[in-house]
RNA sequence: GCCGAGAUGGCGGAACUGGGAGACGCGGCGGACUCAAAAUCCGCAGUGCUGAAAGGCGCGUGGGGGUUCAACUCCCCCUCUCGGCACCA
């Protein structure tokens, strides 16, 4: 009997399509929102992006059988780069391509039996998606978390564009095929001020139980927490002032030199006119022209301003140099120089041969400052230091800051390494800013009705250049000011795909609204998002930005969570012959030709079984064969039995072989229940696997035998929707297993009625013998000193102690 | 440098809260069926020694120490792999 895949599987989606049976119910008494992250329609989709995918299906299909009423969407995050970029190659419109892939992508998910509510369909390059994009954008600039700025941003020569921070990986362009060394440009810029959420960003990992501890403490670093002290440099013969930040107020008195970044934006008044005022504008055009990656590997260097600051507990005299080691966007952009206890100043003080002070020594012996090979950068207690010597660091930092304070010289600090998000993109494929400038009225944003800002489609030259292509379509650019009908310009930049992300999610709960991105009512009764499941890569990206902008919706009013996901689950990836599978290094399966092959449960199966998901897996020709192998005799014990089947036994078991088996099918019933709630789909359909393996086994063809292949088939379909449902009306049902109760155990029959003690000697395994499970245990010590296997190792010898573990063993100590 | 995760047969992986290591699968070997092969079904299998066999004895979860009657599991040290952060003052 062949279990033919092709006809059957399409058979079963056309039912569930023409069935409704995904359909969301719009009024949820018991709701579970079950998210994937949307995909990038970035070609055809092999296997590799289908983990996620089918993770995401077992997990609704699963649910609805539990009496929740899913909500399980899908769609496409279509603006972006690299659908721009292939476009470009093959000399189609990005809009045509992208729409085009999405087609054949629906397809290949359909293929799959995935069981989204395709009727919530989102695509975020249609107007009808990124007019709220845009939305979203002048709620920033309305509550003051979007502004325009003239800043140091990361450039990517590749993609001729300004990149996030977040999209700068070891100083190099985030996207795989791009990877090109990223620039420092000065440029003017919109950002969104996530800065202003660090700190909620920061406590409210706390509350997020069910977040992966990895993924928390990603975002706890990249949001970079650092408590110090801020204190006043006074410059001398000056009335500027020099603030630095240190988290090590208490090395204060080893203070020999001050360092400032190129950039810093008060360097102009401070050098102008100086001594060494030529000198320091060579260096500072140098360093703007090194890229980050450069300034970073270099030997530190600097150069000195021939301006001197005066260090405010003290008064005494230090030497202010420009270096590009230090950054001008974190804290002040200026550092206190203490060479004796930090490496980088310790370097910079041999080179410029600047006196390196001791004012910290280990808690147990002493610092030789002639003989010092490295800083001294731990805590210790404070020497040298005038009347705080003896002090501890911690001492000493809390009471110098206090001491600074008092004296209105500095004070506490709090710093983030987290910066504002940069969105302003000089590409053609986005979703515009809807931002016009006005000789007379300034910076306008575009008024709420007359969104959306429609992006041109017919235009001759989308090419980057550096520039942006909206900025040479007159038709565009050119516009009137909606404050005073003069002529205006709109903003030429579009917005980074991660702001069309950030949202996504809730634009599922009412994706053909009109009037609102998400009517209130809805956003009330489907978040927070109960279970979203993706990669890892976005830990420190859209995962950090879609919690941005939902506490931003909550403090607006919109929605009555501040935390978009209850839970979140992070999935391997799927690698082939070692390497992460992608159609360019060629290693990829596409599912459309495995699909026609193989049939998609087989495809699930194999990508479910073969790791637990959290792990990489390796796609590999053999773990198919498994699958296949084990569909195949599935279905074949089904069929060859499926007059006998019954949906419960209608007596309890009357032998020894028959209860083992009951027991059994109850054992599997609680496993395979157990795995799906933690994600373990692999040891889910081991269980599955011995129960089949234990029905082959079996020789009656009584009832038990009818209810194990019931359970079976019952128990499949989250995981072989297909084969389940077509197995369930061939054992007498009717429709579909979708929506049918989960099954259930009988939790008399969970045990067998005697129990296995295990016989140690001094912890090795001697023996076993079988017992009736309310044994006391007098009579199990006694069976057990009595067996030979044991008595051959305790005979002439004395026993010190025999130790019982209820029901599982019996260890002799001799 | 800091933080995190991990290392188990030929391979993917299992093992509750410290209690029989290696479930389940793949590959392998043997058998049945077949003229034969494939498919299927049944069986074997961590490893060394020993035994005709049943079995017995030892060794075994990256390495070394420790706690314990008992350690893949807990503690200390080390090696390696992967991931994140990193000139952050």
């Amino acid at each position: 009997m062949e279990y033919n895949h092709l006809t059957i599987e399409k058979k079963w989606q056309k039912y569930w399509a023409d069935n409704s049976l995904f359909t969301t119910n719009e009024n949820p008494r018991k709701k579970y929102y079950d998210l994937v992250m949307f995909a990038y329609p970035s070609g055809d989709i092999h296997m590799g992006h289908c983990k996620n995918y089918v993770i995401g299906d077992v997990i609704a299909r699963y649910k609805r059988r539990n009496g929740f009423d899913v909500l399980h969407p899908f769609g496409w995050d279509a603006f972006g780069l690299p659908a721009e970029n292939r476009a470009i190659e093959i000399g189609l419109h990005p809009r045509k391509w992208t729409l085009e892939n999405i087609r054949i992508s629906d397809e290949s998910l359909k293929m799959l039996g995935i069981s989204y509510d395709w009727q919530r369909e989102i695509i975020t390059c249609l107007p009808d998606y990124y007019k709220w994009t845009q939305w979203m954008f002048l709620l920033m600039y309305k509550r003051g978390l979007a502004y325009k700025k003239e800043a140091y941003v990361n450039w990517c020569p590749g993609c001729q564009t300004v990149l996030a921070n977040e999209q700068v990986i070891d100083g190099h362009c985030y996207r795989s095929n791009c990877k090109s060394l990223i620039e420092r440009r000065k440029l003017n810029q919109w950002f969104f001020k996530i800065t202003d959420y660090a700190e909620r960003l920061l406590n409210d990992l706390d509350k997020l139980s069910g977040w992966p501890e990895r993924v928390k403490q990603m975002q706890r670093n990249w949001i970079g927490r650092s408590e110090g002290t801020n204190i006043i440099f006074p410059v001398k013969n000056s009335n500027i002032k020099l603030e630095v930040f240190t988290t090590r107020a208490d090395t204060i008195f080893g203070v020999t030199f001050i360092s400032i970044a190129p950039e810093n934006p008060l360097l102009e008044q401070l050098i102008k006119g100086s001594k060494y005022e030529n000198k320091v504008r060579a260096y500072i055009l140098e360093a703007s022209r090194k890229s980050i990656v450069e300034r970073e590997e270099k030997e530190k260097d600097g150069v000195f301003t021939g301006i001197y600051a005066l260090n405010p507990i003290n008064g005494s005299e230090v030497p202010i140099f420009v270096a590009d080691y230090v950054l001008v966007e974190y804290g002040s952009g200026v550092v206190m120089g203490v060479p004796a206890h930090d490496t980088r100043d310790f370097q910079f003080a041999l080179k410029y041969r600047l006196p390196i002070k001791v004012v910290i020594r280990p808690e147990s012996g002493d610092i030789d400052p002639e003989n010092m090979a490295d800083a001294f950068v731990d805590y210790g207690i404070m020497i040298n230091s005038e009347q705080f010597n003896g002090l501890t660091s911690a001492e000493g930092i809390k009471a110098i800051t206090e001491y600074l304070q008092n004296k209105g010289l500095g004070g506490r600090a709090v710093n983030y390494k987290i910066k504002d998000w940069l969105i302003s993109r000089q590409r053609y494929w986005g979703a515009p800013i809807p931002i016009i400038y006005c000789d007379k009225c300034g910076i306008v944003p575009v008024p709420e009705g007359s969104l959306p800002v429609l992006l041109p489609e017919d235009i001759k030259d989308y090419i980057p250049k550096g520039k942006s292509p909206l900025g040479a379509v007159p038709e565009f650019i050119n516009t009137t000011c909606p404050n005073c009908s003069g002529p205006a310009k709109r903003d030429p930049d579009t917005m980074d795909t991660f702001v069309c992300s950030s949202w996504y999610f809730l634009r599922y709960l009412d994706p053909k609204n009109d009037n609102e991105f998400c009517s209130k009512a809805n956003a009330q009764k489907w978040l927070p998002i109960d279970q979203y499941i993706g990669g890892i890569e976005h830990a420190t990206g859209h995962l950090i930005y879609f919690r941005f902008f939902t506490k931003v919706l909550y403090d607006a009013g919109y929605i009555p969570y501040d935390e978009p996901a209850t839970n979140l689950f992070t999935q391997g990836m799927v690698l082939r012959n070692g390497e992460v599978m992608s159609k360019s290094k060629g290693n990829a399966v596409p599912v459309g030709p495995f699909v026609e092959k193989y049939g998609a449960d087989v495809a699930r199966l194999t990508i479910l079984f073969a790791a637990p998901p959290e792990r990489d897996m390796e796609w590999s020709d053999e773990g198919v064969t498994g699958a296949q192998r084990f569909i195949d005799r599935v279905y074949r014990i089904v069929m060859e039995n499926r007059e006998r089947v019954v949906n419960k036994p209608s007596v309890p078991p009357q032998n020894d072989i028959q209860k083992k088996l009951y027991v059994k099918i109850n054992q599997t019933i609680v496993r395979v229940t157990d795995d799906l709630e933690n994600f373990k789909f692999n040891t889910a359909i081991a269980a599955l696997w011995e129960l089949l393996n234990e029905l082959y086994q079996y020789k009656e063809r009584d009832e038990f035998f009818g209810y194990g292949i019931y359970a079976i088939v019952n128990l499949l379909s989250p995981f072989a929707p297909h084969l389940a449902d077509e197995l369930w009306t061939n054992i007498g049902n009717k429709g579909s297993l979708v929506s049918a109760d989960w099954l259930s155990c009988d939790s008399d029959y969970l045990t067998e009625d005697k129990m296995v003690v295990v016989l140690q000697v001094n912890g090795k395994v001697r023996g076993h013998i079988e017992v009736a499970p309310n044994t006391d245990e007098e009579k199990i010590k006694s069976f057990a000193l009595a067996d030979e296997r044991i008595r051959r190792h305790t005979d002439n010898k004395q026993i010190k102690k025999i130790i019982y573990v209820p029901g599982k063993l019996i260890n002799v100590v001799i």
